[in-house]
DNA sequence: AATAACCGGCGGG
DNA sequence: CCCGCCGGTTATT
């Protein structure tokens, strides 16, 4: 092939829970993206742009509950509010060296908490806009917490799924916390605020 | 390789 | 509300 780099080929597997299409995309046992999505072509679509150009995407729906039946149900329980453990290895290798930095911040942000463009900006570099391009380009949804990232007057902001399911995630991972927090991260302080405090979200009663 | 255009934002008036 | 600026990424030449 020239002496280019070769492609190579990644699986894609979508798989259907409770009216949640779910999908993944594996190559050597490393997760390379991971999305959601009510449909399921749009799942696929979603995963195939996350990919670099020079994997070739293979689909398979699995229907079977064998291989990475695990890895699903671990996406339908962050999708319903619950904060599963997630042992699988994420491959950042084709992301830039600001995409990886500001992800693995925003990995610190716990469920039933928030975090600002602005602060995740402070804490990893670069502007506030440039932490909205990062989180709208983010391979693994759910997994890396996009979700939780709203602009610094708490209202919900954007998201790629839409606001309103942005707002629902967020109500279901309320955790009943009352203060605004921080958490240190290389000498810098991430701010994190309860969810309760964004505007619009639904207290349960 | 260089430049422009595009944003999931911010802050000041 | 408006506006200038923000800075990484992508599109265009």
């Amino acid at each position: 092939m020239r002496g280019g780099i070769s492609t190579f080929s990644i699986d894609v597997y979508v798989q259907e829970i409770e009216g949640v299409w779910y999908g993944v995309a594996i190559r050597q046992g490393e997760v390379y993206a991971t999305t959601f999505s009510f449909e399921m072509e749009d799942a696929i679509q979603r995963i195939k742009r996350s990919l670099p150009k020079r994997l070739k995407p293979i689909v398979w729906r699995t229907t079977d509950l064998q291989a990475y039946t695990e890895l699903f149900h671990a996406l339908h329980r962050i999708f319903n509010g619950e904060n599963p453990e997630f042992q699988f290895k994420l491959n950042m290798d084709h992301l830039t060296s600001y995409q990886k930095r500001v992800l693995l911040c925003l990995m610190e942000v716990p469920k039933g908490y928030v975090t600002t463009y602005g602060s995740l900006a402070k804490v990893a570099g670069g502007s506030a806009r440039a932490v909205g391009n990062v989180m709208a380009r983010n391979p693994f949804p759910l997994v890396v917490p996009c979700h939780r990232v709203v602009p610094h007057d708490l209202t919900v902001g954007n998201f790629g799924h839409g606001r309103e399911v942005k707002r629902e995630l967020l109500a279901r991972e309320d955790e009943g916390f009352t203060r605004p927090a921080y958490k240190e991260i290389e000498g810098r302080k991430l701010a994190l605020f309860p969810v309760k405090f964004i505007k619009g979200i639904k207290q349960p009663h």
